[in-house]
DNA sequence: ATACGACTTGCAATCGATTGCAATATGATC
DNA sequence: GATCATATTGCAATCGATTGCAAGTCGTAT
């Protein structure tokens, strides 16, 4: 090859070949084939001589090439990534680690496994949910998979309306434009609550934050399953109580302390029925002879507690699944409905 | 512009505008100047004027324009992206789900973001570990962190051998190539023990499977503090168990059946101490009269058992802090050494 | 009026792959 | 032996960005 070399790039050739990413140029030289050909006989292409086509597919694996990803992607103008966003809350500069989320992470992670796709996995600050069409922007992920829509269905609608591929994990709301996977939580709410009335509890004490769309659900379930007993629900017993320990501490400490009388406690996540049995027992409380107690999501450690926690099962591997499969019928440009999993009570020692 | 168009990309051009996704020859275009200028305004560049440079960071904000990532990498061969790998064990086809792996993510993907750098998580087949490497061989990450070294010992130095960026958690065992970041396992285990012995246990159960080379160094612990106690540990309490609930549960049977008397149990996971727990209690032997039982990891509900886990606190902010730090540190061509972090015990209710 | 330097901006090559079309080799057909 | 269909392979443009160098503008000193 004559002079046509210019000096501008200069770093790549004396560098030692050997410590250099390996690339088709390299293949193809290796090879004594053009990089067409390489590119052609790596995608299994039918043009390519068999033989020609096995003899670079092994050299390739033999010096473990493999093809670079920003490359492809931007000539062939996709990509096999899906970005999972955790949103954090910044408020309390608390990362959330509820155990139900991390799990719905794992359950993610396998389900796009299983349809060959990449997870990239982001907190974002929830106030700043915006950043988080950057991951779809910069072409990094062909749609995002959010878990929990918190307080930003504004938000959420906006991101829909901008044609971002997103799907949730929360509650369906009127007037939604994003699609939503998640559990049937008025459902999962009258379940508890029923189950709680069967076994003659007449002073449920609900413990959730009502600003949150499933959390709302699960309470309408709750008034739901009251009504139809007959029964009203005094607000004395409808306690507003955050995602967090000593959100749930407090709570009881107040029904205690200002001796509000309750038999039964429907929490809202599994974690918060453990604090809150927890301080049951700390009183002197016995569960479920004083106090029953259900809990919210079912997650591995439920059945680990003791007693065994009654709760309502969110499937999470559904879930997966489910979140996956919608996000990419909308990548595919289809406009998929928002999916409802079905609900169940499981019933274990605290109830 | 004349006819130098060809026919060859034809579907760019007849796409409504509206749905294609923004580049940088838009906002060009729209600005009334070059690609190069855009680039430059929106890398900050002291080459271009003020003035133009905030009018092209305006306009590309408004429009919400982001650099295309691969591009970006493309040309300059780096990109902010590390992989998160968690072997899944493929011969009993189980996710790997244990809260301290799950916990461990996340303290992970929070460290990566404070670092600005997104998360790639994968699991793979642990028999098909070399996989792994072509996250790094696609260009897709800048190098790898594995959680959990498992039996993989060999592979993970061929790894390293291969140049391949990557941190391990796990334990440091001789003869490594590859850097690691763990506790000190043999501390952990020594100081656990000692804890039992102190209290008077004098038959300590061990459960773990010590094929794993964490558990080695807890077992060596565990053996270690009896030795300083003038104690030898009979072979029959040195119980081999995997990271299973059921595997944990035969353990317990098994001691039981062969009336093995024991007064405490040292597990190391929490997970298989709660399970030892809970088989205790089924079988009427109170926790910790009977038997003192000790957890490792300190997962988060340990905290919200019953009665509370006493444990081995693994650091796991601290550990995806460090995983991080030397992980860049060998991306940037240094080749750091392997770090151990600070065990501590945390003695709570059940021994 | 000319020249020179300081600022700005644009041109065009480049990153590592994919792919339409042209080019070549091979064998079959007449 | 010339022609043509078929099977393989290579050339060169392209994806969307970055960046060295050239070129243009403007003010001012000569």
């Amino acid at each position: 090859m004559p002079d046509k070399s210019s000096k501008r790039e200069k770093a790549q050739q004396e560098l030692p070949a050997a410590s250099r990413r390996l690339q088709m140029a390299d293949i193809a030289r290796m090879a004594g084939v053009s990089v067409s050909t390489v590119s052609r006989a790596l995608a299994g292409s039918q043009l390519i001589n068999e033989q020609t086509r096995q003899r670079i597919a092994d050299l390739a694996r033999s010096l473990n090439y493999s093809i670079n990803a920003g490359a492809q992607s931007l000539r062939t103008r996709q990509n096999r990534t899906v970005a999972v966003v955790v949103p954090l809350d910044s408020a309390t500069r608390q990362h959330v680690s509820d155990p139900f989320f991390l799990s719905m992470v794992g359950s993610l992670a396998d389900a796009l496994t299983e349809r060959g796709y990449d997870m990239l996995l982001s907190r974002v600050d929830a106030e700043h949910l915006d950043a988080v069409s950057r991951l779809y922007d910069t072409g990094r992920a062909v749609g995002i998979i959010m878990i929990g829509q918190w307080l930003h269905h504004d938000q959420l609608n906006a991101m829909a309306l901008r044609r971002l591929p997103v799907v949730v994990w929360g509650a369906q709301l009127p007037q939604q434009l994003y699609c939503t996977v998640g559990g049937d939580n008025v459902l999962g709410g009258a379940l508890a609550t029923a189950h709680l009335l069967e076994r003659g509890r007449r002073r449920i004490a609900f413990f959730g934050d009502a600003r949150f769309p499933e959390v709302a659900q699960r309470l309408e379930g709750f008034l739901l399953a009251h009504q139809r007993a007959g029964l009203t629900v005094p607000e004395q017993l409808k306690l507003s109580v955050a995602f967090a320990e000593d959100s749930a501490r407090a709570a009881l400490k107040h029904l205690l302390d200002a001796q509000i009388a309750f038999d039964a406690v429907f929490a809202c996540s599994d974690l918060l029925a453990m604090t809150v049995i927890n301080g049951l027992r700390a009183v002197g409380k016995r569960v479920p002879d004083d106090v029953a107690v259900t809990g919210y999501d079912d997650i591995e450690l439920a059945r680990y507690f003791h007693p065994e926690l009654s709760t309502v099962r969110q499937p999470v591997v559904d879930a997966g699944r489910a979140l996956v499969d919608q996000l990419l019928k909308i990548v595919a440009g289809e406009t998929p409905e928002s999916v409802m999993l079905p609900t169940e009570l499981v019933v274990r020692a605290t109830s």
